[in-house]
DNA sequence: ATGGCTTACAAAGTAAGA
C-alpha cells in the first residue's frame, strides 16, 4: 500500500482554504495533518475538504488557538485524542490507518505548545508548560508496546528545532525558544524513548541545513532565510524504509497569503520493510 | 534587529505565535 501523507501547520485553517486547495491539486496528498486550526469543531469547514476528496476526517480543535485536524481520502478510524500536560488545549489526535494489511499504522498528530518567549521555567509559565509537555509525551512513547514491530507515524510541529543545521544561526539561537539545549535534550529524550526515526534527516543529510517555518516579518523570507526546522516526521523503526520519499515544499511560502509554515510531504510504501 | 508581521476576537487593542 502506498500514500503520501502531508504535515503543514496552517496558521487558521479557514483563512487558509484557497492555499490548501492550491496544494492537494499540485502535491497529490492522501493523508492532511494540519495544525493550528484555531477553530472549534462546530466551525471546521467539513464541506471544503469533503469537496476536494478528503472524505475521512477527524478534528480536534477550540476556539482560537491551536487544534489539529486529520483529513484523509483513504479510510481512518479515530484512536483518541490526548492532553499531554494538563491545560485542556487541542494539540493532539491520532487515527489509524484502515485497511492496510495486517492493521495500518496509527498516526499521531502534534501540535506541542510554542513556549513563550523567555526561556526561564520560573518566568515563563509557558516555557515550563512547553517542557511538561515534551516530557510526558516521553513517558507516553516508552510505554508503547513493541518497539521493533510497532508501526505509527508521528508527525506536526514539535516547534523544537534539534541540530544546529536546523535553525539559520545555532550560536543566535541557543537562548532563543525552539533551540535552547534543555527543549532539545527533551526532544531527543522523547525521540530515544522509543527509537523514532527522524525520516527528514534520513533523507537529507544533517549536515545540510532545512527549515520548515520562516517569520512574517522578514522583508524577503527566501533572502533571509532566517528559518527553523520546526515541523517533523517520525516513524517507529519498523516503518524506517516504508518512507520512501520525502520534500519540503518551501515555494508554498510565497504563495498569496501563506502560512508561516511550510507542507512536509512524505511518501510511504507500506511493502518496503 | 529577531521582531520588522499575521491571526483571532462579543472588534479596538490585546494576546499569541516562535
Amino acid at each position: 500500500m502506498k500514500f503520501t501523507l502531508v504535515t503543514w501547520n496552517i496558521n487558521s485553517v479557514r483563512t487558509r482554504l484557497d492555499a490548501i486547495a492550491r496544494f492537494v491539486d499540485a502535491y497529490p496528498t492522501d493523508i492532511l495533518c494540519l495544525q493550528e486550526t484555531k477553530c472549534d469543531n462546530g466551525n471546521f469547514p467539513l464541506e471544503h475538504f469533503r469537496s476536494l476528496g478528503f472524505t475521512h476526517i477527524e478534528i480536534n480543535g477550540q476556539k482560537a488557538y491551536h487544534g489539529v485536524a486529520t483529513l484523509s481520502r483513504l479510510p481512518i478510524e479515530r484512536v483518541e485524542t490526548r492532553d499531554f500536560n494538563g491545560t485542556g488545549q487541542a494539540r493532539h489526535l491520532s487515527v489509524r490507518l484502515a485497511g492496510a494489511a495486517g492493521g495500518g499504522p496509527v498516526i499521531h498528530n502534534f501540535y506541542v505548545p510554542a513556549g513563550g518567549d523567555v526561556p526561564d521555567v520560573e518566568a515563563n509559565p509557558k516555557f515550563a508548560q512547553k517542557l511538561d509537555y515534551l516530557q510526558a509525551m516521553e513517558r507516553w512513547s516508552a510505554r508503547q508496546p513493541g518497539k521493533k514491530t510497532n508501526q505509527a507515524i508521528l508527525v506536526g510541529d514539535l516547534n523544537v528545532a534539534p541540530l544546529e543545521t536546523d535553525v539559520w544561526s545555532h550560536r543566535q539561537l541557543l537562548r532563543v525558544v525552539s533551540h535552547t539545549p534543555v527543549e532539545v535534550e527533551r526532544l531527543e529524550a522523547l525521540r530515544r524513548s522509543h527509537d523514532w526515526v527522524d525520516v527528514m534527516r534520513e533523507h537529507i543529510p544533517p549536515e545540510e541545513k532545512l527549515f520548515t517555518w520562516w517569520s512574517y516579518r522578514a522583508r524577503d523570507w527566501r533572502k533571509s532565510n532566517r528559518g527553523r526546522r520546526l515541523d517533523h516526521v517520525w516513524v517507529t523503526p519498523a516503518l524506517r524504509k516504508a518512507a520512501v520519499s520525502l520534500r519540503v515544499v518551501d515555494e508554498v511560502r510565497d504563495w498569496t497569503r501563506p502560512s508561516d509554515h511550510v507542507p512536509v510531504l512524505t511518501g510511504f510504501d507500506l511493502r518496503r520493510r
